[in-house]
DNA sequence: TGATTAAGATACGTGGCCGTATCTTAAGTG
DNA sequence: CACTTAAGATACGGCCACGTATCTTAATCA
Protein backbone atom coordinates (compact mmCIF):
# COMPACT_ATOMS: atom_id res chain seq x y z
CA UNK A 1 0.00 0.00 0.00
CA UNK A 2 2.47 3.30 1.02
CA UNK A 3 5.77 1.83 -1.19
CA UNK A 4 5.64 5.31 -3.18
CA UNK A 5 6.16 8.33 -0.95
CA UNK A 6 5.50 10.61 -4.57
CA UNK A 7 3.70 9.75 -7.27
CA UNK A 8 3.83 11.24 -10.50
CA UNK A 9 0.85 11.82 -12.40
CA UNK A 10 -0.43 13.39 -16.35
CA UNK A 11 2.85 14.24 -19.18
CA UNK A 12 5.18 13.80 -16.12
CA UNK A 13 4.12 10.18 -16.06
CA UNK A 14 3.65 9.66 -19.73
CA UNK A 15 7.31 10.87 -20.50
CA UNK A 16 8.36 8.22 -17.99
CA UNK A 17 6.77 5.56 -19.60
CA UNK A 18 7.55 6.79 -23.09
CA UNK A 19 11.74 6.16 -22.11
CA UNK A 20 10.77 3.27 -20.51
CA UNK A 21 9.28 1.52 -23.73
CA UNK A 22 12.09 2.77 -25.60
CA UNK A 23 14.32 1.55 -23.32
CA UNK A 24 12.69 -2.10 -23.45
CA UNK A 25 12.62 -2.31 -26.77
CA UNK A 26 16.64 -1.91 -26.75
CA UNK A 27 16.40 -4.82 -24.43
CA UNK A 28 14.33 -7.52 -24.93
CA UNK A 29 13.36 -6.51 -28.54
CA UNK A 30 9.99 -5.81 -31.03
CA UNK A 31 8.83 -9.72 -29.83
CA UNK A 32 9.43 -9.80 -26.55
CA UNK A 33 7.83 -6.26 -25.61
CA UNK A 34 4.98 -6.69 -23.04
CA UNK A 35 2.65 -4.49 -20.75
CA UNK A 36 4.28 -6.05 -17.57
CA UNK A 37 8.32 -5.18 -19.08
CA UNK A 38 7.20 -1.57 -19.72
CA UNK A 39 5.52 -1.09 -16.05
CA UNK A 40 8.23 -2.31 -14.24
CA UNK A 41 10.81 -0.45 -16.45
CA UNK A 42 8.85 2.84 -15.49
CA UNK A 43 8.11 1.88 -11.70
CA UNK A 44 4.47 2.09 -12.62
CA UNK A 45 1.07 0.15 -12.09
CA UNK A 46 0.23 -2.02 -15.45
CA UNK A 47 -2.76 -0.49 -14.44
CA UNK A 48 -1.90 2.70 -15.16
CA UNK A 49 -0.46 1.80 -19.32
CA UNK A 50 -3.97 -0.17 -19.41
CA UNK A 51 -5.55 3.32 -18.89
CA UNK A 52 -4.20 4.97 -21.71
CA UNK A 53 -2.94 2.39 -24.34
CA UNK A 54 -4.25 -1.22 -25.21
CA UNK A 55 -0.71 -2.72 -26.20
CA UNK A 56 2.61 -2.11 -26.07
CA UNK A 57 2.68 -1.29 -29.86
CA UNK A 58 0.70 1.69 -28.84
CA UNK A 59 2.48 2.31 -26.22
CA UNK A 60 5.96 2.47 -28.79
CA UNK A 61 3.84 4.16 -31.31
CA UNK A 62 2.94 7.57 -28.80
CA UNK A 63 6.81 7.31 -28.16
CA UNK A 64 8.03 8.11 -31.44
CA UNK A 65 5.53 10.11 -32.14
CA UNK A 66 6.71 12.35 -29.40
CA UNK A 67 10.17 12.10 -30.13
CA UNK A 68 10.84 15.60 -31.99
CA UNK A 69 13.15 15.11 -34.77
CA UNK A 70 16.74 17.24 -34.54
CA UNK A 71 17.38 19.67 -37.22
CA UNK A 72 19.34 18.73 -40.58
CA UNK A 73 22.25 19.53 -41.45
CA UNK A 74 22.96 23.49 -42.75
CA UNK A 75 25.44 23.60 -45.44
CA UNK A 76 28.11 25.83 -44.38
CA UNK A 77 30.63 27.36 -47.01
CA UNK A 78 32.14 26.55 -50.10
CA UNK A 79 33.33 23.06 -48.82
CA UNK A 80 31.35 20.48 -50.77
CA UNK A 81 33.85 17.49 -48.73
CA UNK A 82 33.34 19.48 -45.52
CA UNK A 83 29.73 19.47 -45.80
CA UNK A 84 28.95 15.82 -46.71
CA UNK A 85 31.36 14.52 -43.83
CA UNK A 86 29.58 16.96 -41.64
CA UNK A 87 25.91 15.46 -43.03
CA UNK A 88 27.24 11.84 -42.33
CA UNK A 89 28.42 12.68 -38.98
CA UNK A 90 25.14 13.72 -37.91
CA UNK A 91 23.68 10.85 -39.13
CA UNK A 92 25.78 8.66 -36.91
CA UNK A 93 25.06 11.01 -33.70
CA UNK A 94 21.66 10.03 -34.67
CA UNK A 95 22.37 6.24 -34.49
CA UNK A 96 23.07 6.61 -31.20
CA UNK A 97 19.94 8.13 -30.33
CA UNK A 98 17.08 5.32 -28.58
CA UNK A 99 14.85 6.59 -31.21
CA UNK A 100 17.39 5.29 -33.86
CA UNK A 101 17.94 1.69 -31.72
CA UNK A 102 14.10 2.07 -31.14
CA UNK A 103 13.64 2.62 -35.47
CA UNK A 104 16.50 -0.14 -36.27
CA UNK A 105 14.13 -2.79 -34.00
CA UNK A 106 11.20 -1.89 -35.86
CA UNK A 107 12.77 -1.56 -39.34
CA UNK A 108 14.35 -4.85 -38.38
CA UNK A 109 10.77 -6.79 -38.09
CA UNK A 110 9.04 -4.67 -40.42
CA UNK A 111 7.33 -7.71 -42.55
CA UNK A 112 5.61 -8.36 -39.49
CA UNK A 113 4.30 -5.32 -38.09
CA UNK A 114 3.83 -3.16 -41.08
CA UNK A 115 1.88 -0.38 -38.98
CA UNK A 116 4.97 0.58 -37.15
CA UNK A 117 6.75 0.81 -39.74
CA UNK A 118 4.48 3.01 -41.47
CA UNK A 119 4.33 5.18 -38.13
CA UNK A 120 8.00 5.28 -38.06
CA UNK A 121 7.93 6.50 -41.48
CA UNK A 122 5.45 9.40 -40.86
CA UNK A 123 6.79 10.32 -37.57
CA UNK A 124 9.96 10.48 -37.73
CA UNK A 125 11.68 9.68 -41.06
CA UNK A 126 9.51 11.98 -43.13
CA UNK A 127 9.32 14.50 -40.29
CA UNK A 128 12.79 14.95 -40.88
CA UNK A 129 12.70 15.99 -44.23
CA UNK A 130 14.97 14.31 -46.46
CA UNK A 131 18.12 12.44 -46.17
CA UNK A 132 21.33 13.94 -44.88
CA UNK A 133 23.50 14.44 -47.53
CA UNK A 134 20.77 15.32 -50.14
CA UNK A 135 20.37 18.49 -48.63
CA UNK A 136 23.99 19.45 -49.08
CA UNK A 137 23.98 18.10 -52.71
CA UNK A 138 21.06 20.06 -53.43
CA UNK A 139 22.73 23.40 -51.94
CA UNK A 140 25.41 22.97 -54.12
CA UNK A 141 23.59 21.99 -57.16
CA UNK A 142 21.57 25.12 -56.62
CA UNK A 143 24.61 27.33 -56.64
CA UNK A 144 25.73 25.61 -60.42
CA UNK A 145 28.92 23.73 -58.51
CA UNK A 146 27.28 20.80 -59.10
CA UNK A 147 25.50 19.03 -62.27
CA UNK A 148 22.03 18.60 -61.06
CA UNK A 149 21.17 16.02 -63.18
CA UNK A 150 23.71 14.00 -61.41
CA UNK A 151 21.68 14.31 -58.00
CA UNK A 152 19.55 10.98 -58.86
CA UNK A 153 17.59 9.20 -55.86
CA UNK A 154 20.46 6.69 -56.61
CA UNK A 155 23.16 8.99 -55.95
CA UNK A 156 21.79 10.68 -52.87
CA UNK A 157 21.74 7.43 -51.01
CA UNK A 158 25.17 6.33 -51.35
CA UNK A 159 26.46 8.21 -48.44
CA UNK A 160 23.42 6.63 -46.29
CA UNK A 161 23.79 3.42 -47.91
CA UNK A 162 27.80 2.73 -47.07
CA UNK A 163 27.04 4.26 -43.31
CA UNK A 164 24.16 1.52 -42.99
CA UNK A 165 26.04 -1.46 -44.49
CA UNK A 166 29.40 0.32 -42.49
CA UNK A 167 27.52 -0.35 -39.19
CA UNK A 168 25.55 -3.62 -40.07
CA UNK A 169 29.15 -4.95 -40.99
CA UNK A 170 31.00 -3.58 -37.78
CA UNK A 171 28.36 -3.48 -35.71
CA UNK A 172 29.29 0.37 -35.09
CA UNK A 173 28.80 3.30 -37.57
CA UNK A 174 32.57 4.26 -39.46
CA UNK A 175 34.51 6.07 -38.17
CA UNK A 176 35.74 10.54 -39.35
CA UNK A 177 38.50 9.00 -41.31
CA UNK A 178 35.77 6.28 -42.80
CA UNK A 179 33.31 8.87 -43.55
CA UNK A 180 36.22 10.79 -45.39
CA UNK A 181 36.46 7.87 -47.14
CA UNK A 182 33.34 7.41 -48.45
CA UNK A 183 33.11 10.99 -49.45
CA UNK A 184 36.34 10.87 -51.34
CA UNK A 185 35.60 7.57 -52.77
CA UNK A 186 31.95 7.10 -52.82
CA UNK A 187 30.06 10.31 -53.44
CA UNK A 188 32.17 12.50 -55.08
CA UNK A 189 33.04 10.85 -57.50
CA UNK A 190 29.37 10.04 -58.68
CA UNK A 191 28.75 14.12 -58.55
CA UNK A 192 31.92 14.09 -61.33
CA UNK A 193 34.32 14.76 -58.50
CA UNK A 194 37.32 12.32 -58.90
CA UNK A 195 38.22 9.88 -58.29
CA UNK A 196 40.88 10.66 -59.77
CA UNK A 197 41.05 13.37 -62.62
CA UNK A 198 39.42 16.07 -61.34
CA UNK A 199 35.87 17.11 -62.97
CA UNK A 200 36.93 20.68 -63.36
CA UNK B 1 -1.50 -42.88 -30.13
CA UNK B 2 -2.27 -43.78 -33.71
CA UNK B 3 -2.48 -40.08 -35.65
CA UNK B 4 0.87 -40.65 -38.19
CA UNK B 5 1.07 -43.56 -40.29
CA UNK B 6 4.45 -42.81 -41.07
CA UNK B 7 7.23 -41.18 -39.69
CA UNK B 8 10.21 -39.30 -40.42
CA UNK B 9 13.73 -40.61 -38.65
CA UNK B 10 17.20 -39.52 -38.38
CA UNK B 11 18.44 -36.63 -41.09
CA UNK B 12 15.01 -36.93 -42.60
CA UNK B 13 13.48 -35.02 -39.53
CA UNK B 14 16.31 -33.05 -38.98
CA UNK B 15 15.49 -31.39 -42.47
CA UNK B 16 12.21 -31.19 -41.89
CA UNK B 17 13.37 -29.30 -38.96
CA UNK B 18 15.48 -26.90 -40.15
CA UNK B 19 12.68 -25.87 -42.67
CA UNK B 20 10.51 -25.46 -40.05
CA UNK B 21 12.39 -23.39 -37.78
CA UNK B 22 13.51 -21.01 -40.80
CA UNK B 23 9.84 -20.72 -41.41
CA UNK B 24 9.27 -20.28 -38.34
CA UNK B 25 11.35 -17.67 -37.95
CA UNK B 26 10.61 -15.65 -41.23
CA UNK B 27 6.51 -16.18 -39.37
CA UNK B 28 7.27 -14.86 -35.67
CA UNK B 29 10.51 -13.13 -35.62
CA UNK B 30 13.18 -14.35 -33.38
CA UNK B 31 12.16 -12.99 -30.36
CA UNK B 32 8.99 -15.19 -30.27
CA UNK B 33 10.83 -18.32 -31.77
CA UNK B 34 9.51 -20.86 -29.45
CA UNK B 35 10.09 -24.65 -29.31
CA UNK B 36 6.75 -25.34 -29.11
CA UNK B 37 6.17 -23.65 -32.29
CA UNK B 38 9.26 -24.97 -34.16
CA UNK B 39 7.76 -29.01 -33.38
CA UNK B 40 3.93 -27.57 -34.55
CA UNK B 41 5.26 -26.71 -38.00
CA UNK B 42 7.32 -29.57 -38.47
CA UNK B 43 4.43 -31.43 -37.19
CA UNK B 44 6.91 -33.51 -34.77
CA UNK B 45 6.67 -34.16 -30.92
CA UNK B 46 8.26 -31.60 -28.50
CA UNK B 47 10.13 -34.16 -27.33
CA UNK B 48 11.95 -35.31 -30.49
CA UNK B 49 13.24 -31.57 -30.40
CA UNK B 50 14.85 -31.81 -27.12
CA UNK B 51 16.64 -34.89 -27.80
CA UNK B 52 18.98 -33.17 -29.84
CA UNK B 53 18.99 -29.52 -29.34
CA UNK B 54 18.42 -27.28 -25.89
CA UNK B 55 16.93 -24.08 -27.31
CA UNK B 56 15.03 -22.73 -30.38
CA UNK B 57 18.67 -21.04 -30.82
CA UNK B 58 20.20 -24.01 -30.81
CA UNK B 59 18.08 -25.23 -33.75
CA UNK B 60 18.28 -22.51 -35.48
CA UNK B 61 22.30 -22.66 -35.06
CA UNK B 62 21.99 -25.84 -36.58
CA UNK B 63 19.55 -25.13 -39.62
CA UNK B 64 22.13 -22.28 -40.51
CA UNK B 65 24.84 -24.46 -40.59
CA UNK B 66 23.42 -26.50 -42.71
CA UNK B 67 23.01 -24.37 -45.78
CA UNK B 68 25.38 -24.59 -48.61
CA UNK B 69 26.22 -21.05 -49.58
CA UNK B 70 25.39 -20.83 -53.37
CA UNK B 71 28.69 -20.00 -55.89
CA UNK B 72 29.52 -16.96 -56.58
CA UNK B 73 29.59 -15.02 -59.79
CA UNK B 74 31.96 -15.48 -62.24
CA UNK B 75 32.56 -12.19 -64.33
CA UNK B 76 32.11 -13.65 -68.23
CA UNK B 77 32.95 -11.40 -70.88
CA UNK B 78 34.45 -8.42 -71.49
CA UNK B 79 31.55 -6.38 -70.24
CA UNK B 80 32.11 -4.51 -66.59
CA UNK B 81 28.89 -2.89 -66.58
CA UNK B 82 27.04 -6.23 -67.37
CA UNK B 83 29.10 -8.45 -65.05
CA UNK B 84 28.39 -5.98 -62.17
CA UNK B 85 24.40 -5.96 -62.84
CA UNK B 86 24.36 -9.44 -63.07
CA UNK B 87 26.45 -9.99 -59.71
CA UNK B 88 24.07 -7.72 -57.80
CA UNK B 89 21.19 -9.39 -59.53
CA UNK B 90 22.41 -12.66 -57.76
CA UNK B 91 22.24 -10.90 -54.83
CA UNK B 92 18.97 -10.08 -55.01
CA UNK B 93 18.17 -12.93 -55.70
CA UNK B 94 19.88 -14.51 -52.78
CA UNK B 95 17.76 -12.20 -51.02
CA UNK B 96 14.69 -13.82 -51.50
CA UNK B 97 15.45 -17.37 -49.93
CA UNK B 98 14.71 -18.61 -46.24
CA UNK B 99 18.63 -17.98 -45.37
CA UNK B 100 18.32 -14.71 -45.94
CA UNK B 101 15.52 -13.88 -44.54
CA UNK B 102 17.02 -15.80 -41.29
CA UNK B 103 20.02 -13.88 -41.78
CA UNK B 104 17.89 -10.10 -41.95
CA UNK B 105 15.93 -11.78 -38.75
CA UNK B 106 19.52 -12.42 -36.89
CA UNK B 107 21.07 -9.39 -38.00
CA UNK B 108 18.12 -7.46 -36.92
CA UNK B 109 18.91 -8.25 -33.52
CA UNK B 110 22.42 -8.34 -33.16
CA UNK B 111 22.86 -6.54 -30.43
CA UNK B 112 20.82 -9.22 -28.43
CA UNK B 113 21.87 -12.42 -29.95
CA UNK B 114 25.41 -11.81 -30.78
CA UNK B 115 26.05 -15.78 -30.67
CA UNK B 116 24.00 -16.25 -33.90
CA UNK B 117 25.39 -13.33 -35.93
CA UNK B 118 28.77 -14.57 -35.33
CA UNK B 119 27.70 -17.78 -36.31
CA UNK B 120 26.09 -16.49 -39.12
CA UNK B 121 28.98 -14.57 -40.57
CA UNK B 122 30.94 -17.83 -39.95
CA UNK B 123 28.26 -20.21 -41.41
CA UNK B 124 26.81 -18.28 -44.20
CA UNK B 125 28.60 -14.51 -45.17
CA UNK B 126 32.13 -15.87 -44.60
CA UNK B 127 31.90 -19.63 -46.06
CA UNK B 128 30.43 -17.64 -49.48
CA UNK B 129 33.67 -16.17 -49.40
CA UNK B 130 32.94 -12.78 -50.08
CA UNK B 131 31.31 -9.56 -51.66
CA UNK B 132 29.52 -10.01 -54.77
CA UNK B 133 30.43 -7.03 -56.80
CA UNK B 134 34.14 -7.39 -55.31
CA UNK B 135 34.65 -10.89 -57.40
CA UNK B 136 33.89 -9.07 -60.36
CA UNK B 137 35.84 -5.71 -59.81
CA UNK B 138 38.83 -7.76 -58.84
CA UNK B 139 38.83 -10.26 -62.02
CA UNK B 140 38.62 -6.61 -64.48
CA UNK B 141 41.55 -5.14 -62.24
CA UNK B 142 43.65 -8.13 -62.54
CA UNK B 143 43.43 -8.04 -66.11
CA UNK B 144 44.16 -4.30 -65.80
CA UNK B 145 41.14 -2.62 -67.43
CA UNK B 146 40.27 -1.07 -63.77
CA UNK B 147 43.35 0.62 -61.30
CA UNK B 148 43.62 -1.54 -58.61
CA UNK B 149 44.38 1.21 -56.16
CA UNK B 150 40.55 2.45 -56.64
CA UNK B 151 39.09 -0.98 -55.49
CA UNK B 152 38.83 -0.07 -52.08
CA UNK B 153 36.54 -1.55 -48.97
CA UNK B 154 34.30 1.21 -49.69
CA UNK B 155 34.33 1.23 -53.00
CA UNK B 156 33.75 -2.58 -52.89
CA UNK B 157 30.75 -2.00 -50.78
CA UNK B 158 29.05 0.83 -52.72
CA UNK B 159 26.65 -1.76 -54.93
CA UNK B 160 25.49 -3.97 -52.09
CA UNK B 161 25.07 -1.15 -50.00
CA UNK B 162 22.53 0.21 -52.17
CA UNK B 163 20.72 -2.90 -52.83
CA UNK B 164 20.39 -3.50 -48.86
CA UNK B 165 19.42 0.46 -48.81
CA UNK B 166 16.56 0.18 -51.10
CA UNK B 167 15.33 -3.23 -49.97
CA UNK B 168 14.83 -1.52 -46.90
CA UNK B 169 13.49 1.81 -47.79
CA UNK B 170 11.13 -0.07 -50.45
CA UNK B 171 10.46 -3.11 -48.43
CA UNK B 172 11.45 -4.64 -51.91
CA UNK B 173 14.68 -5.16 -53.74
CA UNK B 174 15.36 -3.02 -56.54
CA UNK B 175 14.26 -3.84 -60.30
CA UNK B 176 16.95 -4.34 -62.78
CA UNK B 177 16.77 -0.89 -63.99
CA UNK B 178 17.39 0.17 -60.71
CA UNK B 179 20.43 -1.78 -60.92
CA UNK B 180 21.56 -0.88 -63.86
CA UNK B 181 21.54 3.05 -62.35
CA UNK B 182 23.69 1.58 -59.37
CA UNK B 183 26.08 0.69 -61.55
CA UNK B 184 26.02 3.36 -63.68
CA UNK B 185 25.29 6.21 -61.18
CA UNK B 186 27.61 4.87 -58.27
CA UNK B 187 29.71 1.76 -59.05
CA UNK B 188 31.28 2.76 -62.52
CA UNK B 189 31.68 6.98 -61.21
CA UNK B 190 33.87 5.09 -58.19
CA UNK B 191 36.39 3.41 -60.45
CA UNK B 192 36.87 5.99 -62.83
CA UNK B 193 34.36 5.25 -65.59
CA UNK B 194 31.59 8.16 -65.52
CA UNK B 195 29.76 9.89 -64.60
CA UNK B 196 29.31 11.85 -68.44
CA UNK B 197 32.84 12.09 -69.26
CA UNK B 198 34.70 8.48 -70.17
CA UNK B 199 37.45 7.75 -67.83
CA UNK B 200 39.61 6.51 -70.88
C1' DT C 1 11.25 -62.62 -37.58
C1' DG C 2 12.48 -60.85 -33.35
C1' DA C 3 15.14 -57.30 -31.01
C1' DT C 4 16.60 -52.68 -30.85
C1' DT C 5 16.30 -47.88 -31.67
C1' DA C 6 14.14 -43.58 -31.97
C1' DA C 7 9.89 -40.91 -32.87
C1' DG C 8 4.98 -39.82 -31.50
C1' DA C 9 1.52 -38.84 -28.09
C1' DT C 10 0.23 -37.28 -23.81
C1' DA C 11 0.35 -35.32 -19.21
C1' DC C 12 2.24 -32.54 -15.63
C1' DG C 13 3.70 -28.62 -12.55
C1' DT C 14 5.94 -24.00 -13.17
C1' DG C 15 6.15 -19.36 -14.46
C1' DG C 16 5.17 -15.23 -17.23
C1' DC C 17 2.04 -12.19 -19.41
C1' DC C 18 -2.64 -11.31 -20.38
C1' DG C 19 -6.66 -8.09 -19.35
C1' DT C 20 -9.72 -6.72 -15.65
C1' DA C 21 -11.57 -5.57 -11.12
C1' DT C 22 -11.12 -3.61 -6.64
C1' DC C 23 -9.42 -0.76 -3.21
C1' DT C 24 -6.29 2.66 -1.22
C1' DT C 25 -4.20 7.06 -1.42
C1' DA C 26 -1.45 10.86 -3.29
C1' DA C 27 -1.86 15.00 -6.17
C1' DG C 28 -4.29 18.68 -7.91
C1' DT C 29 -8.67 21.96 -7.57
C1' DG C 30 -12.18 25.27 -5.83
C1' DC D 1 -9.83 22.54 3.79
C1' DA D 2 -13.01 19.46 1.73
C1' DC D 3 -13.48 17.42 -2.75
C1' DT D 4 -12.42 15.38 -7.12
C1' DT D 5 -9.21 13.03 -10.08
C1' DA D 6 -5.93 9.72 -11.26
C1' DA D 7 -2.05 6.69 -9.89
C1' DG D 8 -0.43 2.65 -6.98
C1' DA D 9 -1.05 -1.92 -5.16
C1' DT D 10 -2.89 -6.29 -5.34
C1' DA D 11 -5.45 -10.30 -6.81
C1' DC D 12 -7.66 -13.13 -10.16
C1' DG D 13 -8.58 -16.75 -13.96
C1' DG D 14 -6.91 -17.77 -18.50
C1' DC D 15 -3.52 -19.01 -21.78
C1' DC D 16 0.81 -20.47 -23.44
C1' DA D 17 5.59 -22.03 -23.45
C1' DC D 18 8.65 -24.27 -20.52
C1' DG D 19 11.25 -28.73 -19.57
C1' DT D 20 10.54 -33.48 -18.17
C1' DA D 21 8.55 -38.06 -17.63
C1' DT D 22 6.11 -41.93 -19.35
C1' DC D 23 4.27 -44.94 -22.57
C1' DT D 24 3.22 -46.58 -27.23
C1' DT D 25 4.68 -47.81 -31.70
C1' DA D 26 6.89 -47.33 -36.22
C1' DA D 27 11.31 -48.00 -38.56
C1' DT D 28 15.44 -50.28 -38.91
C1' DC D 29 18.74 -53.95 -38.20
C1' DA D 30 20.85 -58.54 -37.11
Amino acid sequence: MTKQATRRRGDDLVRSIHEAVLAELAEVGLGRLTMEGIARRARTAKTSLYRRWASPHDVLLDAIHDEHPQEVPSPSADDLRGDLIRALRQLVEWTRSPTAAAAAAILGERKRYPELAAALYERVFDARGGRFTLTVLRYYAARGHLDPALITPVVADIGEALVLKHSLDADAPPSDEQLAAIVDQAILPAVGRGPQRAAR
